[in-house]
DNA sequence: GTCTATAGGTTGATAGAC
DNA sequence: GTCTATCAACCTATAGAC
């Protein structure tokens, strides 16, 4: 790929995570180091530019979703997948996303997943309906003794905590001093495992007692 | 109040909570059906606009959210408090909120918690920090077996949770046809409560796990 | 491929009549 | 308090020279 193409898709993608999608192009040019119509030379429009970037910070994640939970599913002998298997197929490619000179990726895919409903419409249909599917299957394997309007609140539960965590991970220090530590992306993996595999098991459970009291 | 500055807040607030923040003075006077002037006169500028629509979202929330902890705090003989009730008291006031006409309130509400860090830092300085120290207390008395740490993340995945539904309230019907029912906030606020409350308690029981093995 | 220059449209804010 | 008219600044997109 051309290389101020490059410099262009690095610099929106900064200022996007940082400031959010109306960015002008101007703004981002100029930090780029490039000059004003190279954006629509080399994408043809604003929307376009923003599009190339969704696909490069989803794609990636995706893609490794869809590994982990391969081999999740290959190494289990009868029918039913570890829950903590899914989830951290799941959740994983999102907290220990680029660790190193990239941490404002992190922030990108927050604001990718809270934007008004036209716009997040658009990204679920085209980067997200797709795995959303495969892992509610995959979740119906691990939590079978759920309904399926439970698995999806469950997921969506889950989907809240971690793009709320990577939203806010800029901030976070400012507004828990010392009691966040966001850098390390293994730590917040494993308490969303445990947290999130916790929240789903309890659906069950508490209807189970609604039922043995009926 | 006066009038038309009534009329310029509803409709600032229904269509922010549709198009995000960066609604134009122009599309808010014109669903107003006032005059464009009138939003400098009655407020001084558009910034003072969104302030006033975030505090009167956010305000009513809050209050309700004291209310209620004080009434669970009340009722409780020693000194450790029911997670659930507290849950409650932190997560009903959201799901709950404004039943009928103005569901766009639930989307605004996640709006407000989905915006860049410049702004989040604002509002939650000005209308958030207060209530997360007094609940971060109210966690530390219904579960104190957590570190002051596993509190803090612990109320995070459960602010994630329940913005990230109202983030996409207006759009759920859609990606999840049958299976989502956005309309019935009782529901939702049982299964959020019995999720986040389990998620809460696994945390000690990860770290109890940990300490056995040692 | 990269630049300058500019068209054509939107924005927030305000001055001044009524 | 409410209006019209307008300003100055910003925006995206493109035409055309190099």
């Amino acid at each position: 790929m051309n290389e101020t193409k490059i410099r262009i898709l690095d610099a929106a993608e900064r200022l996007i995570a940082e400031q959010g999608l109306d960015v002008s192009l101007r703004a981002i040019t100029a930090a780029a180091g490039v000059n004003l119509a190279a954006v629509n030379y080399h994408f043809q429009s604003k929307d376009a530019l923003i599009d190339a970037i969704v696909a490069r910070a989803i794609e990636p994640v995706n893609r490794r979703r869809l590994e982990m939970l391969d081999a999740v599913e290959r190494e289990s002998a009868d029918g039913r997948l570890p829950l903590e298997g899914v989830l951290r197929a799941f959740l994983s490619p999102l907290t220990e996303l680029d660790p190193r000179g990239r941490e404002h990726v992190r922030a990108l895919m927050g604001r990718i997943y809270s934007v008004p409903d036209e716009f997040i419409r658009r990204v679920f249909d085209r980067h997200l309906a797709a795995i959303a599917e495969r892992f509610l299957e995959a979740f119906a394997r691990a939590v079978p003794e759920l309904t399926a309007e439970e698995r999806v609140w469950s997921m969506l539960f889950a989907i809240g905590a971690v793009i709320h965590v990577l939203n806010w991970s800029g901030t976070l220090p400012h507004l828990f001093k010392d009691l966040v530590d966001v850098s390390d992306g293994k730590a917040l993996t494993e308490r969303l495992i445990a947290f999130t595999a916790a929240g789903f098991r309890s659906l069950e459970h508490t209807r189970q007692l609604e039922q043995s009291h009926a």
